[in-house]
Parts: structure tokens; C-alpha cells; sequence
DNA sequence: CCCACGACCTGTGGGC
DNA sequence: TGCCCACAGGTCGTGG
């Protein structure tokens, strides 16, 4: 799932652990993921201190000491585990087999001890690089995404020239990266619902009244789901890992047949396809 | 350029 | 229980 806000948590649960660390051992189980991992990815990485890590869209950023970043894509089902932790839980359960575990991070972190950071890929849709810092706002990568949406940028002027002359629907401009970056298809079904537009709605039809709304409801919904995950992270005892703390929060999503969450709206949640996703709404309350 | 679709890969859950 | 199909957080390349 990981969207902007699991991405996100993820950060925040792996900051502690990694910023000012020296990478001692990096182990690779294999040459590729999603992509072949770039030339001499251990010998580049090994020795190396994570001076910060930070995130852009759904990408964390591991500056380092070499002048290389570490630029890391989670895909569908890649996860970091601190330890025997994992920060951000998912949505859909998915196992950690240790037959996916493609890397490993052991590190020397400031304070003393050591520490070991383990990347698990099931299907194996993320990917990892190493750029040249200074490259990184050219590289391809970045260079077309949209604005955070969460920063400055992110505004209903922005947005309804980015939806000027798109003839696609506004469930689909919405996960375009390059209309604004870091929504996947949890947080769009949810903003579309908070924001009461119907999903199906062709982009250039919004009024400038439904998109203001629409930011509003963006920005409310990745902030409070941040939030969420940001709780988790205190009481990160190996018990709760698997507690989806995400879930109940949704109010459609995978809510297929449940009754809109609308306290105004007698409506009921239905799912429907569009572009190959799953797209959960209230046809009554989303017009 | 724009847009929809299939592909990538593995796991899981539901229906029969 | 087993088998088969549908579906799962994302994006990329192709072809209309």
C-alpha cells in the first residue's frame, strides 16, 4: 500500500535508526528487484554514514556521505524491518518470508551498539538506486512528479489547471504522480468520499468550489492517517505488529455493501473498476 | 501528447 | 482438502 503516509511512518520508524549511522555490512540476496540494482551496490553503500533520510512522494532518501543518495520505492509490498519490528503496517496482511528478504543493512549507529535493517519484497515491485545528490531533482525519477501534497504547492489553483482539459475521470487524475504526488488508491477513494465527489466525474468538470474542498480533504485525510501511523510507532512492542491501524480508519475503502459512513447519508458503499483498480464510494453523498 | 490496458511477481482468500 | 480464479499498497511500456 505504501502511499504517502505508510511511506511516511515508514521514514519516521527508520530515522532514529539510520540518521547519522555508518552502513557496516550490506548484504544482497539478489541482483534485482523491480529494476537490476545499480553497479556495486555494497561496495558503494558499505562504510557509508546516512547523514539524513527524508521522502518525496511515496520515495525515501538516504543522503550520504559519499555524495550518493539511496533512493528507495516500496511497490506494493516492500517493507523495512527495524530489528524484529516493522514500522507501518499495511492494509493487507503480507508475510515477511525470509525468502524475500533481498537486503540487509547492519549498522553502527552514534550512540553506540549495533543495529540491522532488513528489506523484504514479495512481489518484489520496489526498487532501490544510488544518485548523485546533487543529480537528484533531474534525475527522471523526480523530475515529472507533481507537487506534495501536503506542502506549499499543493493548492486549488494548482490543481484545477492540472485538471484543465483532462478527459479522464477524477479517480485517475488523482493517482497521476504527475498531478500531485503521493496518493494511491486507499487515499483517493477516501479523499473523493470526504470531499463528496463522484469518482467518475471527468477531471475537467470540477468546479472551483469541489476542488478547493478537494484539497482540504486531501491534505485532512493524508494528515490524519500520518498521525495514526506516527501513534503506532511509540508502542512498537513486538506484540501489536500486525494491528492494522490504518484500517479502521477508512471510511470506504474495502467497505463494499457497509453503509456510507456519512452520518447525513442513508447511502451504501460500492465498489467499481476503473483504470484496473478497485474504486470504493457512496453513489447517494458523491456527486 | 493523452489515455486505457496489460505486464511485472507472489501470496491469499473465496467459491466450488 | 484441493484447485482455480480474482484481487492486492504501484508504476512502466505499449498501442490506439
Amino acid at each position: 500500500m505504501p502511499e504517502l503516509p505508510e511511506v511516511e511512518t515508514v521514514r519516521r520508524g527508520l530515522a532514529p535508526h539510520l540518521e547519522g549511522a555508518r552502513l557496516v555490512r550490506v548484504v544482497q540476496n539478489r541482483a534485482d528487484l523491480r529494476f537490476p540494482l545499480p553497479p556495486d551496490f555494497v561496495h558503494r553503500l558499505t562504510g557509508a554514514t546516512v547523514i539524513r533520510l527524508t521522502r518525496r512522494a511515496k520515495y525515501l532518501l538516504a543522503e550520504l556521505s559519499t555524495g550518493e543518495t539511496l533512493v528507495a520505492h516500496l511497490g506494493m509490498t516492500g517493507r523495512f524491518m527495524v530489528g524484529e519490528r516493522q514500522p507501518g503496517a499495511f492494509h493487507h496482511p503480507a508475510g515477511d518470508d525470509p525468502k524475500h528478504t533481498h537486503l540487509v543493512f547492519e549498522t553502527a549507529p552514534p550512540d553506540g551498539g549495533g543495529g540491522r535493517i532488513a528489506y523484504n519484497d514479495a512481489r518484489r515491485f520496489g526498487y532501490m538506486d544510488l544518485i548523485r545528490t546533487d543529480a537528484l531533482i533531474n534525475h527522471p525519477y523526480f523530475k515529472g512528479l507533481g507537487p506534495e501534497p501536503l506542502g506549499p504547492d499543493f493548492t486549488p489553483k494548482g490543481l484545477a489547471s492540472a485538471f484543465t482539459g483532462k478527459r479522464t475521470s477524477i479517480k485517475a487524475a488523482l493517482l497521476d504522480q504527475r498531478v500531485v504526488a503521493g496518493l494511491g488508491n486507499i487515499y483517493v477513494s477516501e479523499a473523493l468520499h470526504r470531499a463528496h465527489i463522484g469518482p467518475e466525474r471527468l477531471a475537467e468538470t470540477l468546479k472551483p468550489s469541489e476542488i478547493k474542498r478537494l484539497v482540504t480533504e486531501v491534505q485532512a485525510v493524508l494528515t490524519e492517517a500520518i498521525a495514526a501511523g506516527g501513534s503506532t510507532l511509540q508502542d512498537f512492542r513486538a506484540a501489536d505488529g500486525e494491528l492494522g491501524y490504518f484500517q479502521h480508519r477508512f471510511r470506504v475503502y474495502d467497505r463494499e455493501d457497509e453503509p456510507c459512513p456519512n452520518p447525513k447519508c442513508t447511502g451504501v458503499i460500492r465498489r467499481i473498476v476503473q483504470t484496473g483498480r478497485s474504486t470504493f464510494f457512496c453513489a447517494k453523498c458523491q456527486r
